[in-house]
RNA sequence: GGGGAGGUUCCCGAGUGGCCAAAGGGGGCAGACUGUAAAUCUGUUGGCGUUGCCUUCGAAGGUUCGAAUCCUUCUCUCCCCA
């Protein structure tokens, strides 16, 4: 039997940790509450978001108590860490608001039900200890603890103090370090896990907890997942790889996983879903065009964690019947982004250039023209290279158009009679 | 509070009176090559009614036939001094 951190460890979860020998030693007493905070500044997380809750479900998993840590307080001031601009700051109401979205997309992957009795996630906001702090007490308990000197040290800080840090975010450490303090006397919280871009502020939380409790606690980190091509984790020219289906449609969320680079595939097995090692271990085993196979299972096991089995059904039937030889062929389409316009838009016929920027293909007229004069305006399989082409009901296939721009992004236009 | 340097298109960054919708790079998009990969090469990259017109160089005014460029005020950022 593998302990939890043998796990985290296997499947390349695990950066630095403050003692892994002694917090391995605790974990196999018994039950750790350990936490992972959770920055509520936005109303869905985003894939690059993951990799710590990941974590927290193959812990949850070894019979370990996860501690999702909202930062209400904390992301009403700003952290310094890595960035290179001020945190927005947010109101009490947003960030409830988005704390709840955000516990329910966490739901996906960490377990809340309360059947699960002991070892159930619970969500914390920090502002319950945050927001009514007392300035003076706060300085002379916790503040006492900390050097500047040693903090100016901090990577994170050097950095920013090249550009510019204000006050108040040189005091997220003292306020996250005081968060692991209050966790481990409120709920006996004894491991504090994060992106490695938080290791400094961990430390400090643990040395916090030495100097106040006299008790060991401990500090684990991920690694920042890159992608070996550069570009950020979860991030495209669209924007962010949301979880939210209203802001990253479902299958484009199987694209993005089915589009990483052969590189990446393993890894990305062993951390975005759930399959046993030795499975990951066998698909990677297989060498170029085949690595495509693999590709296509992580894509598909990440969309059914996230989306659910039936979107991710949808997802590899589209992306296939997409795909295939035969082209949009009539198989299931259900997954692809789609919209539906009245029949009787195309009694008198519509634009191309139109048509395309109806749908989400073409964001300008502009757009759509150089699509077409580049050839990569297609319409049912046949290319479309005339910029003032009027397109009518005689395109319309099975009361639908298939509109392909370039070679990867597809729309459906539903014909309504 | 005093002094200095700056704010240019998605980003970085050139441009100091017309040749500027604005160099170059990055990124994006499209094409070729492929495996829905990477690398590479080519084209393209403000909008529209596209041999033209409109909006853009922090904001508002002004000078000028003509301004991203000059002047005034405002505003924001950074640096130095207090």
């Amino acid at each position: 039997m593998n302990t939890a951190l043998e796990i985290l460890q296997e499947r390349g979860f695990i950066k630095q940790c403050t003692d892994l020998e002694a917090l391995d030693a605790l974990m196999g007493t018994g039950p750790v509450k350990f936490y992972v905070g959770v920055d509520p500044t936005g109303k869905s997380l985003h894939v690059g978001h993951m990799v710590p809750f990941f974590a927290m479900h193959h812990m949850q998993e070894a019979g370990h108590s996860p501690i999702a840590l909202v930062g209400g307080g904390t992301s009403m001031i700003g952290d310094p860490s890595g960035k290179s601009e001020m945190r927005q700051m947010l109101t009490i109401e947003q960030i409830q608001e988005n704390a709840q979205a955000i516990q329910k997309q966490l739901a996906r992957v960490v377990d809340f039900d309360e059947s699960r009795g002991a070892g159930k996630a619970v969500m914390l906001n920090n502002y319950d200890w945050l927001g009514g702090l007392n300035y003076i007490e706060f300085l002379r308990d916790i503040g006492k603890h900390f050097s500047v000197n040693r903090m100016l040290t901090f990577e994170s800080y050097r950095q920013r103090l090249e550009r510019g840090l204000s006050f108040i975010e040189f005091n997220y450490q003292l306020l996250q370090s005081f968060d692991f303090l209050t966790l481990f006397r409120n709920e006996d919280c004894r491991l504090q896990m994060g992106g490695d871009d938080q290791w400094g502020n961990i430390v400090a939380g643990v040395e916090l907890i030495r100097r106040t409790e006299r008790k060991e606690c401990f500090g684990l980190t991920f690694p920042l997942v890159t992608r070996s091509d550069g570009k950020k984790m979860g991030k495209t020219e669209k924007g962010a790889v949301f979880l939210d289906p209203e802001l990253f449609s479902p299958y484009d969320f199987f694209q993005y996983w089915r589009n990483v680079a052969d590189a990446d595939v393993v890894r990305f097995l062993k951390m975005f879903t759930f399959l046993p090692i030795e499975q990951i271990d066998e698909l990677g085993k297989l060498k170029d065009a085949e690595i495509n196979r693999a590709k296509e299972i992580l894509a598909y096991e990440q969309t059914k964690i996230i989306h659910g089995v039936e979107e991710a059904d949808k997802a590899i039937e589209a992306a296939r019947a997409a795909f295939s030889v035969s082209g949009s062929a009539a198989v299931d389409k259900e997954g692809l982004p789609s919209i539906e316009i009245e029949a009787s838009l195309l009694d008198e016929g519509i634009n191309v250039l139109d048509l395309f920027v109806m749908t989400d293909l073409c964001k300008t007229k502009s757009d759509a023209r150089r699509l077409v004069q580049q050839g990569g305006a297609v319409i049912n399989d046949q290319k479309v290279d005339t910029i003032g082409l009027i397109i009518d009901a005689a395109r319309v296939v099975d009361g639908e158009m298939m509109l392909r721009a370039g070679k990867k992004r597809y729309f459906r236009v539903i014909v309504r009679s």
